[in-house]
DNA sequence: GAAAAATTACCTACTTGTAGGTATTGTTTA
DNA sequence: TAAACAATACCTACAAGTAGGTAATTTTTC
């Protein structure tokens, strides 16, 4: 069998990482290029003609719609998985239309990430049911490998959206019926763990990790 | 002479309160929609078939290049003004192709902005020349308007800047050569301005009106 | 040139966040 | 069932941010 290449392309560093980690266990894939925007993934994909590409939409400059345009109208036989956040179903459609041969909300599991790429590279098509489009639950993190990284807990996690609502100490303890100082213990472990300072710090964290 | 309707698109409310101001003050223009994304648009399009179209490029859903094509395809008659933060040439010619009337960066002056509607209007195009592309003084801001809103001043959106950097208040003095006390009354003004009340606020505040 | 606005600066007081330590309980997993 | 981890909670101390007041100086605007 031969080795696949395959580009990545998401305008969020962070995420780029924690897709790098879970595809390169798959087996005969090599990472050759990574793209922070479509620019950048036009240019990989000339240069590479990579077997297939992972991509997100809604990046600076060309956004994913197009870039799937170009390189599905320059090399048709390119396969190409669309990453999003939006759940929408009328991007689905898009997509297809656009003879993506994936489509993945980015908060699903690891394992349907494999799963997707190793049946698009086999010729297949992956695509959601229109259930599973709906019911996303928050635990089944596509990002379980990214929480890994940061060891990030669930309960740090829905803190930090809560920091990033402007709710204080104070108010995230009441609403979620626990004490100020349990709560402050851990803003400290995430700032210690994300290696951050202040609140400033946190909220960057989370905005390029898409958090919020 | 007959009332031109003008259909606004941008994803950041806040900037399409600052384009509205501008653009409503140009005679015989009635602005029938906002669109807050790329689907919006083609729906405000498809039922106000408006004379002019003053969208956004990187909106989510479609991005602009998107709608851009499928505006001038199924409505060659409608005039589309592209407005940017991207100072990339490359993308001036992508729009130029894709036969947008006119090309503006966002913080350009409200002047431009004007000039730009009533050129087009009158069979025109707007674009930039080379040279206006990369020298974009930081204070002939199209966002006047939205500054003025806010009654921000170019001292407060500095330091709103350097906060959302993860600087303390003390660091910011040190930079700047001032004193920590003069920070403290500009963060303190900044908050009552935005009626925020903490760091968090601030930030997504900044984050929202792209001050980032 | 006068009026208005922006920038600078100080004082005080209080609130909130950051940082270190430790410890108990419950849950998950090897 | 241990062991590891997550979640809870307390203590102390200090740093930083928020909030009110006032006011002098410089810059901008009319």
């Amino acid at each position: 069998m031969m080795i696949n290449k395959v580009v990545l392309a998401d305008d969020h560093q962070f995420l780029l990482e924690g897709i790098q980690t879970i595809v390169k266990e798959i087996p005969f894939i090599e990472i050759v290029a990574f793209a922070n925007n479509g620019f950048e993934l036009i240019d990989a994909v000339a240069k590479h003609k990579p077997q297939l590409v992972i991509q997100d939409l809604n990046m600076p400059g060309y956004d994913g719609l197009q870039c799937l345009q170009k390189i599905k109208t320059n090399y048709p036989q390119i396969k190409v998985l669309v990453l999003t956040n939006y759940s929408q179903p009328e991007l689905v459609e898009e997509v297809r239309k656009m003879q993506a041969d994936g489509y993945l909300i980015k908060n699903s599991s690891a394992i349907q990430l494999k799963e997707a790429v190793t049946t698009i590279l086999s010729g297949g098509n992956y695509y959601p049911a229109g259930e599973e489009l709906k019911t996303v639950p928050d635990n089944s993190y596509f990002f379980d490998e990214f929480l890994k990284k940061y060891q990030l807990t669930k309960r740090e996690v829905e803190i930090i959206k809560m920091v990033c609502k402007e709710k204080s100490t104070r108010q995230i303890a009441a609403e979620l019926f626990l004490s100020e100082l349990t709560i402050n213990t851990h803003r400290r472990n995430i700032l210690r763990k994300l290696e951050v300072k202040n609140v400033a710090g946190l909220m960057n964290f989370a905005k390029q990790n898409q958090l919020l």
